[in-house]
RNA sequence: GCCGGCGUAGCUCAGGGGUAGAGCAACGCAUUCGUAAUGCGUGGGUCGGGGGUUCAAAUCCCUCCGCCGGCACCA
């Protein structure tokens, strides 16, 4: 005699045990045709699961977020069906709804190819306009292992027998497809939305590289047309943003085979990244850092001192010479205990914090190479604080005050901490990690900052943050980070004359903000969709002239704009302004400043901003005032990181 | 590294055993024009590399390299 609640309130008693279904049907038709599941007690159920006792009950229909997992798992069933029909030999093994929609992974010889989606997606759309019932069937344990052992799927097999034992076993049919599922399901499969497959691909049987590959198809579904569009449409337009594609369109730089991997900066792109360049260094100087410079080509005695030999040494790339091996550095780290261990460290010198655009070479497995976003020549934003486990917590604050600064200026003002704490294999005493542990969390309290967990995470060495920017289109990128260090200072031998007088280890803190500045400059392209700030796009302006009249204006302009420490180009070809705007503005210039008779007799120019439908008219000096200080940025930094003349800035002697 | 797809002019792509194509870009000439493509003309290629089949290979086969999408990896 269930007696179940409703959002609102009411209680509706029934007589017997009533399903999700026949609930919505007693409630309305119209609820009875939209409901998909039914939430119980908090948890999602099938709708034609009889429910017996009272509880607290909400149907769920295709406007609520909870269907659309549904909606995508369903599809990924129907799609498993759809394969089975055309192609019976094909083993079928888990297939779950992700972000966006869902996969399945099916064991099979012949893999599928782009054209069989369609064959499977059109195949889909028939079981859909049969509108079979999706019925759920608890068995017993062992006669479902021996039922899918003698329709030969061994995957699901085993997926059975690794289900906890005091978990029901649950089947669902639909048609003349049955599988192993915990669900919910629709009630049929003419209630899946919107869908489409997307590509196929290879992964490994439980995610393991040991294992079996097997054959994995994406898809994306929603609760209508509309939003799939939408969505696909989305997808357009993220590739558009693609820093390869911007990359190559604006000029920036390129990759090609004889090294791969590795980065051909190009004029504008390096401009770029020596005005992103600039701008950390005057935010490390100002945070107390100091900067070196360590050796790209290290003896490997170094390298077994620091365990990089033992550990990481296939992603060494290596080199000989006089019967010697060395190492091109992969980190920082052991370089800066070395400037660490020169001359006598005191207490008083703590902490210290050693920073470097270290240059660093990685051998990464060449299915992980991506644009100039995972590279295997590439620049950190390294450093190392070196301090007493006192400091940790203090010096942890500060850190995070200065990233979340930085990411602001750069136009990320969202971002995430994830915090990593011991695994199991780790060096250290458990007292060590508790006080790291400790200070770490201590740090984020003191500096306002929430985090997750990441349990069991941590270096082997100690426990770190993770710092995971959002961009404009909402992907998430972990750019910083900050880990806690007690066994290299040990395995280096790094030391200091404690207030006691005696030596004591110090504890280091290996930090990055932007992480990689390859990858942070494809962040910020695809962030900006190309179009990039004043103060960081490589050309500012373009003079460009409406008729060859004005080319001597057009010169005497583009000077001074020069001479106020603009980034300017000249355009003084005999083109009409209208394909000079185009050419321009494909370039992602962010101002053009259009002259002709008009500007040159009365000492103007005609501002336009790329995106812009209109322009502006403006005296020239009024134009120079307002560029320049936009161009500073945020630092107050003139552009190519030089010193504007006269006024707010004071730090020429940062160059 | 693994699975799949792809590699033709600077870029985007067509051609799929019988003389290598288009648009844009480049270059030249004309045009001097008011805010996202002015017109005409010209040049441009070992069809990713190597090997094989064939009278003949961009095209078919083998192999290597690279790129793309996933998976695995990411100190």
């Amino acid at each position: 005699m269930p007696r179940l609640t409703l959002p609102d309130g009411s209680v509706r008693a029934f007589e017997h045990a009533v399903t999700g279904a026949e609930l919505a049907a007693a409630i309305g038709p119209g609820l009875a045709k939209a409901a998909l599941v039914i939430e119980v007690d908090g948890a999602l159920w099938d709708l034609s699961r009889p429910i017996e006792q009272d509880a607290r009950v909400r149907l769920i229909t295709a406007k609520d977020a909870e269907a659309l997992e549904v909606i995508r798992h369903d599809t990924a069933h129907l799609m498993a069906e759809a394969v089975k029909e055309l192609y019976p030999d094909t083993q079928v093994t888990i297939g779950p709804a992700i972000e966006d929609g869902f996969y399945y992974d099916f064991s099979r010889k012949t893999p599928f190819t782009p054209e069989d989606l369609a064959i499977i997606e059109a195949r889909m759309k028939e079981i859909v306009a049969r509108n079979e019932p999706i019925v759920r069937e608890v068995w017993d344990r062992s006669e479902a292992v021996n039922f899918f052992k003698g329709l030969g799927e061994h995957y699901k097999a085993q997926i059975i027998e690794a289900i906890p034992s005091n978990e029901p076993i649950t089947l669902y049919r639909q048609g003349t497809f049955i599988d192993l599922c915990r669900g919910p399901h629709l009630p049929s499969t003419g209630k899946v939305g919107a869908f489409k497959l997307l590509k196929v691909a290879g992964a490994y049987w439980r995610g393991d590289s040991k294992n079996e590959m097997l054959q994995r198809i994406y898809g994306t579904a929603w609760a209508n047309e509309a939003d799939l569009k939408a969505y696909l449409t989305r997808i357009e337009e993220a590739e558009k943003r693609d820093h390869r594609r911007l990359g190559r369109e604006m000029e920036l730089f390129h990759v090609q085979e004889e090294a791969v991997g590795m980065v051909f900066w190009h004029p504008k792109g390096w401009t770029l990244y020596r005005v992103i360049e600039s701008y950390m260094r005057r935010r490390l100087e100002a945070a107390g850092y100091v900067e070196v410079r360590t050796p790209m080509l290290i003896d490997r005695s170094l390298w077994e001192a620091s365990g990089h030999w033992e550990k990481f040494r296939e992603h060494m790339f290596t080199s000989e010479a006089e019967e010697r091996v060395l190492a091109l550095k992969p980190m920082n780290c052991p370089g800066h205990v070395q400037i660490f261990r020169h001359g006598l460290k005191s207490y008083r010198d703590l902490p210290l914090r050693m920073a470097e655009f270290g240059s660093c070479h990685r051998a990464e497995p060449s299915g992980a190479l991506h644009g100039i976003m995972r590279v295997r020549g590439f620049t950190q934003d390294d450093a190392h604080i070196f301090c007493s486990t006192e400091q940790i917590t203090e010096e942890t604050r500060a850190f995070c005050d200065l990233l979340g600064s930085i990411y602001r200026d750069f136009g990320f003002p969202e971002f995430r901490v994830r915090f990593s704490d011991r695994p199991k294999v780790r060096a250290g005493a458990d007292e060590v990690w508790d006080r790291a542990e400790g200070a770490l969390k201590d740090a984020c309290k003191a500096a306002g900052l929430d985090f997750v967990l990441n349990p069991g995470e941590g270096a082997f060495y100690g426990p770190k943050l993770e710092f995971v920017l959002r961009d404009a289109i909402g992907r998430d990128w972990q750019c910083g980070t900050l880990q806690v260090d007690f066994v290299l200072p040990e395995r280096l031998d790094a030391s200091y004359i404690g207030e006691d007088g005696q030596r004591h280890r110090p504890v280091m803190l290996h930090r990055a903000i932007l992480g990689s500045l390859e990858r942070f400059i494809g962040i910020l392209i695809e962030n900006h969709a190309g179009r990039l700030p004043l103060w960081l796009a490589p050309v500012q302006v373009v003079v460009a002239t409406i008729t060859n009249d004005s080319d001597g204006y057009a010169v005497s302009v583009a000077d001074r704009l020069k001479a106020a420490g603009l980034r300017v180009e000249l355009d003084l070809r005999s083109e009409k302004i209208g394909y000079k705007v185009r050419e321009h503005s494909t370039a992602k210039v962010p101002v053009i400043l259009a002259v002709g008779r008009r500007e040159a007799e009365t000492g103007s120019v005609a501002l336009r901003r790329l995106g812009s439908q209109s322009q502006e008219a403006l005296a020239l000096n009024q134009a120079v005032d307002r560029l320049r200080a936009e161009a500073e940025g945020p630092l107050g930094l003139a552009p190519s990181g030089v010193a504007s003349e006269g006024g707010a800035v004071a730090a020429s002697s940062a160059q």
